[in-house]
DNA sequence: GTCTATATGAAGATAGAC
DNA sequence: GTCTATCTTCATATAGAC
């Protein structure tokens, strides 16, 4: 029921025009990527999408348009997760655990993993790709560290020394993914228990607070000797 | 000049039986599967080896069988690597800085990164070779490490605390491993000045320190407010 | 835009001579 | 063991009908 074709093409593309066929293609290639990386056939994405190969290649060039379609689909997604972090700023430890914990959620998911695996793998033939998952990834998830960090300078939690804010924001993010994202990385069958993220992020966070925190915190801390 | 074909065959593959085309085709396929990742072709790897397609194949059974051949070999010299680091063990901060430098040289240079690539991509087809990697690499190191804090606590230049000595120390390799090796890996162009590894090896070292260290160091520490 | 059918090339692996 | 030549399969991409 189309009123005229000057009305069809100002409206938004709802859910037919470019919507149905060219998402359709788009979220099988991701499935498919993700699962095999970039040596993935095109017959496996035709066919996980229940289309032809003429529709996959009247919406993407190649397979390596449609390859780094997928990818930044996937770092923008990744970046809209990591900011929409939901924490309430109180006390730095508290607001550290809530992070660290929410971080490795997103690492340790199968998405996460898979992600980052390909992306690395494939960093040598698409550096530009390679740089957009580390701005839309770590970077983003550093910067919100900061901020906090900065807050919690302020109201004297935490001495930072002669170190810098992004410095220190970033020494936080490597105790927090270094082992566990490793550890997955590298055992592929075995995924960590609830348990055992919790017990990770926490250690990332009682480190970092022995470094650098200094506020009115438990007064246990190096009562020792 | 071969004297009998007894003698040939008791006498060890100096130089010739196995040595000259067995290897020549595995340090052939080294270079390849860690420049293309597996889906190098051995049409590569047998241009590189500058032999035939059935030389290939009289060595290995498939191209699966030499790849594990040549990701083994890598894990087993990059175990060898990390135990021959040389360091004479002192004080604790000079002898984990020590640690750091070398184990960054290791994980950034083109081979460390490169093996990392290939055997993240593929553990999901190779998950026995992504557990040799971990331990052959990481494990021997946080081990390392391990032995240097217990040394450290014995002398009390430590105090871990409730944490255990295998915890910290994977904890010190996250804070000297996570963001240089992430870096290098997403920016495949820009390799990174010494002075930088310098730079990131002594703030992996002055966060462990301050966290953990409490020796007689300078007495310059936290004598703030 | 979408389909079926196909052109074109490349990759893994083998046969058979030497 | 090593080579040249080749078999077979499969992957990317396109042609042409609707």
């Amino acid at each position: 029921m189309r009123r005229t074709n000057q009305v069809m093409t100002t409206q938004p593309p709802s859910s037919d025009e470019l919507n149905t066929k060219a998402l359709t293609v788009l979220r099988a290639a991701r499935n498919v990527f993700l699962t095999h990386g970039f040596s993935a056939t095109t017959d496996m994405i035709q066919r996980e999408a229940g289309v032809s190969k003429s529709t996959v290649y009247a919406h993407y060039a190649n397979k390596e348009a449609l390859f780094v379609a997928v990818i930044e689909a996937e770092c923008a997604a990744f970046t809209n997760t990591v900011r929409g972090i939901g924490f309430r700023p109180g006390k730095l430890r508290e607001t550290l655990t809530m992070l660290a914990r929410a971080y490795l959620d997103i690492v340790l998911s199968p998405g996460g993993l898979a992600v980052f695996r390909v992306v690395i793998a494939e960093g040598p033939r698409f550096p530009k790709l390679a740089r957009t998952f580390y701005l839309a990834g770590p970077q983003v998830m550093t910067t919100m560290v900061s901020e906090q960090l900065a807050r919690a300078a302020a109201s004297g939690e935490v001495d930072l020394g002669e170190i810098g804010r992004d410095t220190a924001a970033s020494l936080f993010i490597n105790l927090v993914r270094g082992e566990p994202q490793l550890q997955c990385l590298t055992h592929p069958d075995a995924a960590p228990s609830s348990a055992q993220i919790d017990q990770w992020a926490n250690a990332a966070v009682v480190t970092f607070m022995r470094a650098y925190g200094c506020g009115e915190e438990a007064p246990s801390r190096r009562s020792r000797s």
